[in-house]
DNA sequence: GAGTGGACTTTCACTCAGTGAAAGGTGTGG
DNA sequence: CCACACCTTTCACTGAGTGAAAGTCCACTC
């Protein structure tokens, strides 16, 4: 190659899936110029690996030209064991948890410093949100991510705490030793509970889920359940049992 | 390249997406040697974009060795929008069905000749049924698949008709004359029921869902939506309008 | 514990698939 | 009409990709 990518190590599988990975929740629907600056790739390279994507239907175009990700990646993608084989356990246990409280559930993970969302039920009635399956926010602004940071490596959380935070609402708890308290109470109580930090007007609580041990020991937290309400009122107490009886259930069927 | 592959046109983009589409539903745990076979490329190459693959976070590998599909995958599949956009829509309702029923409810869309589940919801208690999201059964034989068969493109449907068609259990509808006159109860009559065609001891309800046509003029029908039940019992009537309910709904949120 | 079969990994010389600057279209707006 | 932005195609060069073959690892057998 004459003059080659800047970065070194440019394989046509990386060049591939930089162009997949230049798709994100705010920008589904992309033309070649956008996808190579996202890409950081020349506009031709991109435009044959868009073309022979769309021929092995991995990509679509949509009705103005633009480039989508196709039916087939879709497919592809519901085959990842980490993430379905865990949805598709709690999915039950969240439909009886929606049915009890009509309130939005939620199931999610940790990625990283993220809370990565697997799954959520909403009701028509209930608040609005920003998460919805796929999407991440930070782990110290939601209950499911306050679960999970508590539960996290301790190096890891310590980390977290000196990074900078952003912060959503003017409610949202970003001074470190306050959160650090915050996730000690989290791990003594087993849940965690939010008033407006993510989302003005929206509470939440959420429970860790654990693999079931087989014997004593250590459980590992694997997950987290939450649900966002308007407002907590006298509910806590109903909606807390509501999700730790769940959250059990989840844990006892993992395999 | 020497010998180099028997198909013609083999780009290494063609070869990553066969790699990729090697996995589905009853593999998702594959070796080098197994994907090899089924991607029918030579066991180095393979062996090399799998390196790949799980640099760029596309693959991960199990506690066995074995190649599975990664998060970052997941994560390019969630942002589909032909699937992702239609399914975040109707969950709400999906929600509302599961609530008023407890039935088993899904969401599928018509993919060539087979119904492609988007959502499931289910209840623990409820029939165990074979579908999930990302999963595909033959048209004719599920409540949603002769829904979404009865509104397809005529000449789709006759060639469907000549098809061989896969038989699940001994009830299920094979004969093309019989299924003809079906489908054209359910366009009439706006919905399919099924008795033990998949399942023996499982029943479907489903009605189309119609994009909210602006003027007048024909209503496309761009998906289904049913229930599985163990049997329908005296229950069809308040089934169905709970059903009917909720595709209006899909149909007027529809972008 | 040597032997055997199977799957996984690495090597390497050859060469053609991939590359990207440049040029050619296309369409929109001033 | 020109200017600008985006999409698409061309083409000569060359190193990234190729896959047969050889090497490694592991489990299971006799």
């Amino acid at each position: 190659m004459s003059g080659n990518v800047s970065s070194p190590g440019a394989t046509v599988v990386s060049r591939v899936l930089a162009v997949l990975y230049a798709f994100d929740n705010g920008h589904r629907r992309l033309g070649v110029t956008e996808l190579a600056r996202r890409a950081d790739l020349p506009v031709p390279t991109v435009h044959r690996l868009l073309r022979e994507l769309v021929a092995g239907e991995a990509l679509t175009r949509d009705s103005g030209g633009r480039y989508v990700i196709g039916r087939r990646l879709w497919d592809v993608g519901m085959l990842a064991p980490e993430q379905t084989e865990l949805q598709q356990v709690a999915s039950p246990f969240l439909s009886d948890i929606h049915a009890a409280t009509r309130a939005t559930v939620h199931l999610a993970v940790r990625d990283g410093t993220e809370v990565l969302y697997l799954d959520r039920l909403s009701g028509r009635a209930s608040v609005p949100v920003v998460s919805r399956a796929g999407s991440r926010l930070p782990l110290h602004a939601t209950g499911v991510g306050k679960v999970l940071l508590a539960h996290a490596p301790a190096q890891l959380r310590e980390d977290y705490l000196t990074m900078e935070m952003r912060r959503p609402t003017v409610h949202t708890v970003t001074h470190p030793e306050r959160l650090r308290r915050q996730l000690a109470v989290v791990r003594r109580e087993g849940y965690a509970t939010t008033e407006d930090e993510m989302t003005l007007g929206a509470c939440s609580i959420a429970v860790p889920i654990a693999r079931a041990a087989s014997g004593s020991g250590e459980q590992e937290v694997v997950a987290a359940l939450g649900i966002v309400v308007p407002t907590l009122k006298r509910e806590r107490t109903r909606l807390l049992t509501a999700l730790q009886v769940a959250a059990r259930g989840i844990g006892r069927s993992l395999p």
